[in-house]
RNA sequence: GUGGGUGUGGCCUAGUUGGCUAAGGCGCCAGAUUGUGGCUCUGGAGAUCGUGGGUUCGAGUCCCAUCAUCCACCCCA
């Protein structure tokens, strides 16, 4: 019986590979060029980091984490019935913020009065959801996070650069949607959500079940319920807009006039709430329709000014970003951009027969230390199948070595593209080769 | 966690009301006279029809179970 991926999980094939490694490329040029530097933390950190830090009554912590108790803890688990401390569990991040947050407080990458720390990262998250287009178990994300300033500059610089990106990696700006809302903070937000409470309690016959629910646990989160009947209702729930205090306003509206400054053009949505407990203020997600299924977000973040704290650092205000790397390749497929071909191949050394085998090696070799993509073959094909394969390979151009080449020490270079050929001396096969790059 | 769909060679599919050696396309390999590609033509290799049971003279085709996968709910990137 053949043994295949996990459920959820998905293999990046050689073309796929590549682009991933080419989008994390352009994403660490494009925010390099915001300042951002690269981070690299722990694919698992304690389950307690992600309760305290994304919340415990998130769907994200409370029933989609993959969480591992440790070797020592699972053997006095099963010896003497001790249930494990919650301490010495570890989960597989579900999402990148907690975690470099985590490591900025650790490492005190942020010390009083500092410029903000802008960090990046790209790897895989894990969710334990049931699978389905745009949504994995194992997916791979890029994001950003500053900490350490509050300015509204800050959010708008990072909303304009992740628009940007998305540009540079080819998703075309007509095909998406930004939208973006502000969330209050610690203290307009909590009067607010009892607001939405009472006016809920009112019209709670109206309601589905899970909204009603949600109406104690997290009233906001009932903005998004796809229930049409709940969705009339909500449309005329007192807006988050209407009930920010002074300074949430005045930020909004400062990052507002900034994002109109650069010409980046967003909806304001009341009805965007965000599925992690952390988020103040700024709030914003990217939308694209075309061949997305049910989950249509490309990206989205947002401000977390208290995230800090929650995790047992000093207040440091922060703001970052996520963005699926899956989604942006299915965002790309329905806009019918192109990959680029994986295949690179600047010489293929093509054998007679057998006799020069040995010589074709060692110029295969030359040709790799000198810094060309060269491939020969193996197999002992035939000259014809050598060529076949040379054109499959997409080698610009071929050197074909025989015994009438080795005798007179040249060979017998092709270019794939004009169908002309030259003899050219076997020590200057390299030369040679550099010259047609210029 | 809940619901629905699907599972045929590497990939995409055909397979009629169950009936002769499971078909086609792509891909792969080899040829089309003498040391050479992309097009075309010819030939070839490759499938225990997801797995395990059952019904039947006989099942890829029906039933049950199981696994996998997809889509949707939910939630999010």
């Amino acid at each position: 019986m053949a043994i295949n991926a996990p459920e959820g999980t998905r293999d990046l094939l050689p073309d796929e590979a590549l682009f991933w490694s080419r989008f994390k490329q352009t994403a660490a040029e494009v925010f390099g060029a915001y300042g951002y530097l690269p981070i690299e933390t722990p694919i698992m950190e304690q389950t307690e980091l992600f309760v305290r830090g994304i919340g415990e009554a998130t769907d994200v912590v409370s029933k989609e984490m993959f969480t591992a108790i440790s070797g020592e803890n699972l053997r006095r688990w099963v010896e003497e019935g001790k249930a494990p401390k919650a301490k010495s569990r570890l989960s597989l991040r579900p999402e990148g913020t907690a975690g470099v947050v985590r490591a900025v407080v650790q490492h005190d990458l942020v010390p009083q009065g500092a410029a903000p720390a802008k960090l990046m990262y790209a790897g895989p998250m894990f969710r334990a959801e049931r699978p389905q287009k745009g949504r994995q178990r194992q997916f791979n994300q890029v994001g950003v996070e500053c900490l350490g300033a509050e300015e509204p500059t800050i959010d708008a610089e990072a909303i304009i650069m992740l628009m940007r990106f998305y540009e540079k990696v080819g998703i075309p700006r007509d095909s998406m949607r930004l939208l973006l809302n502000s969330m209050g903070c610690e203290k307009c937000r909590p009067a607010y959500r009892e607001k939405v409470r009472a006016y809920m309690d009112e019209r709670a016959d109206e309601l589905c079940e899970t909204c009603l629910t949600r109406a104690e646990v997290n009233p906001l989160r009932a903005f998004d319920c796809k229930n049409p009947q709940c969705a009339s209702v909500m449309a005329e729930a007192p807006k988050i807009t209407d009930h920010l205090c002074d300074e949430c306003l005045e930020h909004y509206g400062a990052v507002k006039a900034l994002l109109d400054g650069a010409g980046v053009a967003y909806e304001e949505d009341y009805k965007l709430v965000r599925g992690l407990d952390y988020y103040t203020r700024t709030v914003f997600e990217v939308q694209v329709d075309n061949g997305m299924g049910s989950q249509n977000a490309i990206g989205g973040g947002g401000r977390y000014d208290k995230l800090a704290e929650e995790v047992g650092g000093r207040p440091t205000p922060g703001l970052g970003f996520a963005l699926g790397f899956e989604r942006c390749v299915l965002a790309l497929e329905a806009a019918g951009v192109q990959f680029p071909r994986a295949q690179k191949c600047d010489l293929f050394v093509a054998c007679v027969d057998d006799s020069v085998r040995a010589r074709a090696f060692a110029l295969v070799q030359e040709c790799r230390d000198a810094g060309f993509a060269t491939e020969m073959d193996h197999q002992k094909r035939s000259l014809k199948s050598q060529f076949k394969l040379a054109d499959k390979l997409g080698a610009a151009r071929v050197a074909v070595l025989g015994p009438d080449e080795l005798a007179e020490g040249v060979v017998t270079l092709r270019d794939m593209g004009t169908h002309t050929e030259a003899k050219v001396r076997l020590e200057e096969v390299v030369g040679e080769l550099g010259r047609a790059i210029l």
